[in-house]
This record gives C-alpha cells, sequence and structure tokens, in this order.
DNA sequence: CTCATGCTATTGTATATACAACATGAAGAC
DNA sequence: GTCTTCATGTTGTATATACAATAGCATGAG
C-alpha cells in the first residue's frame, strides 16, 4: 500500500537517528511529489505517524519529528478515588501530613531544584467503606505547583488538583512487592505487617517533573486490575 | 466539525447502552445520508472510532460495537525474556512441571470445557543471571493449542510459543501482593519467605480464553517498571 | 441436502479538488 | 526601530469519485 510505503520511509528515517527529534518532516505536498501520490494520501501517512507519537503536526507550522521518549511501554491506572467509586463504594481521605520539607538530593536532583531546597510534602490515606486501602506519600514540585499545601485534600484528592493545574505529558510506574515499615502500618490501620504492593509514580510537564508518588497498599486488600484489547495501533505487544 | 458531530451522537448510543455489544453501527453510506455529509467524512469518524477501540470493523461485513471491557485501563508489560535480555542479562528457563491435570471447576467454565476436562499445566522458573526472577504457573486450553505440551520451554518461552500460534485479541491482568506458598518458595529458591509481586494474566482469541498464568516474583529481585506519555488519543487519564 | 456461483452491501485504498485556519517571514508604514 | 499588513506555505476539514477486497446471502446445479 503506497500509505504504508511511506510510512515506512519516514520511520527508518526516524529510529535510524537520521532526523532528530524536531528535525521537519517533508510537507504533504513534498512527499505527495516525492512519491508520485496524491496529497491525501501523503496525508494519511503523516496522520497515522502523528497518532502513532512520532511526529507532531501543528497547522501552519509543519511535521516534525516528536521528542523519542515517548516510545516505550505504556500503563494507565485509574485514579483511586474513581477506581472506588466506580465500584459504588464510599470513599474517604484522611490527611496524614500536610507539610514542606528540604528535599533529599537525590529528588532535588529529579525536580530540577537547587540542594537543599524545600518540597510540598503529603501523606494521605485513602478509605474504600470504611477500611484503609492505600497510603499516598507524595513530594511535589513548588516551582510548578505553588498553591499545593493550601488545597483540602478531603475534598479532592492530589491527583485531581495536579490535573486540573497541570498539562501532564510523562508518567513512570515502577510496582514491587514489600513489606510495610512501622509508620506505613500505623496510617494503613494493619494490625500485622503484610505484603503490600507498593508503586512508585513520577509525573512529567514539558516544563519538568511535577511530582513523585509512593502508593502502598495492603496485599489483602487491593488488587490491581487491567483489561486490554490488541489494536493494531499498539507496536509493542505485551507478554502472557 | 461534522465528523466530531457524527462521532458524539455514536458515543451517546454506545455509551449510554442503547447499542450493546457486537450491535451493528450504521454503514457509512447510511450515516452519510443520515447526516447529509459525504461518505468520505462519516468513513472518518467511523475510523476514529474505531482507533479508541468502540467499534470493530470488517471490510464486507460492517462496523459493530466492541466488547466494552476494553473500555478499563490498559496496561502493558514484556515477555520476562526479553526484558532480561533488553538489560544483557543472561535468561535461562528450569521446565518443574509440564503435564495434563483435571481442570478446577472454576477454570473449566471460563475455558468454555465440560467439568471434569483435562487442560495442560505448566510450571517455569526463568532466572536472571543464575538467580530466579519469576516461577511462570500457566494453564492452557487444549482445544485451542493442542500440541502445548511437545514444546521445549527451555529454549522459546510459553509466551514466544503462544504469540505464534495464536492470535490474541484481549488479555487482562491482576496485580497483588502475598506470600509465597511452601511450593512457590522452593521454585524460586527462597531461604525465606519474602512479599512477592503476583500477575494473573488470562489472554483471550476470538475463539475464547487461551490461557492463565500467575507468574509470582520475588519482592527483593524484581521491580515492575512502566513509561508513558499522553497522547490525544487516550481518553483515560492515568492516575498519579 | 450440499456445494458452487454470483450478487450486493460494506469497508479499504487512492485521487483530485476546494476552501478554512494558522504560522511565519517579508515588505511597507509610521 | 517598531508595528502593521500581506503573501505564502502548511495543516485541517469536506466533498465527489473510482475501484479493490471481502463477507454474507441468495440462487441454482448436482
Amino acid at each position: 500500500m503506497k500509505y504504508d510505503h511511506i510510512k515506512q520511509s519516514l520511520y527508518r528515517k526516524i529510529e535510524s537517528g537520521e532526523w532528530p527529534e524536531h528535525h521537519p518532516v517533508s510537507s504533504e505536498n513534498k512527499l505527495a511529489e516525492e512519491f508520485s501520490v496524491s496529497r491525501m494520501t501523503a496525508r494519511r501517512a503523516l496522520q497515522e505517524l502523528s497518532d502513532e507519537g512520532l511526529v507532531v503536526r501543528t497547522r501552519g507550522a509543519g511535521t516534525f519529528v516528536a521528542p523519542l521518549k515517548s516510545q516505550s511501554a505504556l500503563l494507565t491506572i485509574r485514579n483511586i478515588a474513581d477506581e472506588i467509586r466506580l465500584r459504588k463504594h464510599r470513599h474517604h481521605a484522611v490527611v496524614q501530613l500536610l507539610e514542606d520539607v528540604v528535599a533529599e538530593p537525590g529528588l532535588a536532583t529529579l525536580l530540577q531544584l537547587p540542594q537543599g531546597a524545600r518540597v510540598w510534602h503529603s501523606v494521605i490515606t485513602h478509605f474504600e467503606n470504611g477500611q484503609a486501602v492505600q497510603v499516598e506519600d507524595r513530594y511535589v514540585n513548588p516551582v510548578l505547583v505553588p498553591d499545593y499545601l493550601k488545597q483540602d485534600f478531603t475534598a479532592h484528592t492530589p491527583h485531581e488538583y495536579l490535573c486540573e493545574v497541570t498539562p501532564l505529558t510523562e508518567a513512570s510506574h515502577q510496582i514491587e512487592a514489600v513489606l510495610p515499615s512501622k509508620q506505613q502500618q500505623i496510617w494503613l490501620e494493619l494490625a500485622m505487617p503484610e505484603p503490600c504492593l507498593q508503586i512508585q509514580r513520577r509525573t512529567w510537564t514539558r516544563e519538568g517533573m511535577v511530582s513523585q508518588a509512593v502508593l502502598t497498599h495492603p496485599g489483602s486488600r487491593f488488587r490491581l486490575g487491567g483489561h486490554m484489547t490488541f489494536n493494531k495501533k499498539q507496536q509493542n505487544k505485551p507478554s502472557l
């Protein structure tokens, strides 16, 4: 197919690194002439590359190679409050801590702040039908989200607030199984230590990293579930 | 925009439940006439709904509402062997069990087999640089994959084999933190019990469920990671 | 009844065209 | 120098048309 031929050709130039990030891509008309097809066919190739996240197109300006990091595996997880409400269960939150603290050196680097800078810190326990199912330990970039400490997080979750005030572009996740610390055990109202699912999540806007959250769930009260179908569009086939 | 008007209209019918799963959607020509637009415009609306996973289109047959479950969170995880090789580490596998057993009642139902039917069962331990990082406990549908037991799973993982012989269309995941059983502890060569990340994964083709796998990772030796970017196409924004 | 054939509806690909909306830079007014 | 205006190139939307490839059904042959 002609449009696929064009796609493959552009694919090679981008993946080989011949065209780096933000490098301009030939316009629809140029491609049409080059490959001897109509503009609509060339357009389709560019459009599909755009849908796949390989190029960015802006009307009037042109088409450009997208930032490459967007390639790798992706993982979407719903907001805990939405999840609970979706199950028609009651949700409430208790704010355990809401303060500003000196950032750990590693965190300061990630947030592109000077060593010793202060960052916002919150610890919130989320309850489903009165039972603690998540403790959310979060650090937030004060430059990008100056008013974080003034919010009432019993009414809206930090997730909902951050979604409103920042245009998120990227996120990374890390999931592991751990035993909770003494302090986490208290926040989760656990009588005995038990294996917990711990999710570390970092989110970015174009201007830098916004937030790091460590979400800890008691293994006996929480499962993380997902369901997916395989479209043509998804290049990375998941494993079984 | 006209194509968006059509999309919204179809959106409502699907999300309200007025059109259930597999309900036929008006053809391109019907929609074109109904909304007084050209076929290409109606086509675009259907195409985008298809890209978003809301409808399924097959040439010659028509357009139908997609199975709704595909809506929820999605989660892609790489094959363990690929993952290890990607890190330039050594991977090898030990086949602990490879047998046919009578299916549990629940499993038989899921696989659409009569009660008491036999299914393939394999248990394989995966090693990264000589250290056990996953035990894969898998049940496979003998109707859809008759030759499963004849494979050499030290050469290719079950994942790779199943990908080759079946056209997967759907998958579900469940992740939780647990303490391993005595038997799992042996398979993972763990001296002491420790929290483990346990992933249950089920996969389907159009003809039915293919396989259920329970993947158990020692918390101290394994982390599940992911990175993503947000496109316009993805309607479900992940939480932070 | 069974199988083969062909018709029709439907989606997929490709083209040509027109106009709208926007970005950018150049030329000109002040 | 600074601002405005305009021309040009680019992407976005919409239409009309043609033909290809396929699925499903109906019809007919055996």
